[in-house]
DNA sequence: TATGTCAATGAAAACAGATTTCATTTGCGA
DNA sequence: TCGCAAATGAAATCTGTTTTCATTGACATA
């Protein structure tokens, strides 16, 4: 279930759970509340997709003229530490940022020494995924990504492992 | 059957044809083989991973001292201009350069109207599951994706899938 | 509520990587 | 060999981001 799913209760439920989920970083760091950072973290969950620092400032300067570069440089860098927002670099050497989504898939990476199978999610993968179908005139629906391996965490399961692929090894 | 598992003749071989690769890319744009990029461009595909333009200028300045940092950003865009190199960001700032490995797996797109399977390939979705598996102290020694969905040029494809995924969104 | 402290702010300067400029050199077709 | 467009190299410039620093403001404590 994707977020452009969700009704726009629900959504702007989840802006407030971020904002609450930011404030409660803030306070936990030790840091300040102020207006400024509201307005600039409030303006940027209310946006959608990969928004670039200028994206930001035009948008977040139509509440409040005075904010500048900096403190949006410095709001954005604390969302990113708060693990709130993902910052994502494309080829174009601009900065973009983007919130998490809460209801996402996941993939799996699973051992094939000890047979544990690790949940994890990337949104770098997923976007680049849908920038690679986009280039092939591809419209994903649905995708499904399985790394096989080796947990390194127990050694012997990881030394077993290396010596039963050197003799096939499977791409 | 990946790089590392080529023996230096090999290797050296595929230096070969890569600079011969590049040399037709020139010719055949019309432009022309100078000295300095012949030193760049061998220099470049005799090193290995992700290299920083300021790595390769130190290599290349062993061989020409006189060899400035524009000829070297020059010569990288003509590289990922010919296809045979390829422009990674990580978080740095810095722009790294990765020479195209021949012999690599592929990954697929599944259209689910029309069945058609492509075959695709991209270096950056590799690297990327590596960091991942890294970042979980995971090794992998295979993977498999797979995208599923619809294939854009044939109309009618894409828009009777897009009804039947409608009522039943797997992620 | 008033106070003191230290983080936060904003404007401008600084910084860093990448690109462009421009005078000079060089590859290469005629 | 000649002519000319492309390539080079050093320096200047550009652009996105970070830092500086004087000032403001949040908030714990009195």
């Amino acid at each position: 279930m994707a977020p452009e799913h969700l009704n726009k209760e629900v959504k702007q439920e989840l802006v407030k759970e971020k904002e609450i989920a930011f404030a409660e970083f803030i306070k936990r760091k030790g840091l300040k509340t102020t207006r400024q950072r509201n307005t600039i973290v409030s303006t940027f969950f209310r946006m959608r997709g990969h928004i670039s620092v200028e994206e930001l400032l035009v948008e977040v300067k139509k509440a409040n003229p005075r904010i500048g570069y900096a403190t949006v440089y410095r709001t954005l860098h604390l969302l990113v530490g708060s693990g709130l927002v993902e910052e994502r670099r494309f080829g174009d050497g601009l900065a973009r940022y983007e919130g998490h989504s809460d209801v996402e898939h996941h993939d799996h990476m699973i051992c094939l020494e000890c047979g544990e199978i690790f949940e994890f999610y990337n949104p770098r993968l997923e976007t680049l995924q849908e920038q690679l179908a986009e280039e092939n005139n591809f419209k994903i629906f649905r995708h499904r990504l399985e790394l096989f391996g080796a947990c390194m965490d127990k050694e012997t399961c990881q030394q077993r492992q290396r010596k039963k692929v050197a003799q096939a090894q499977g791409g």
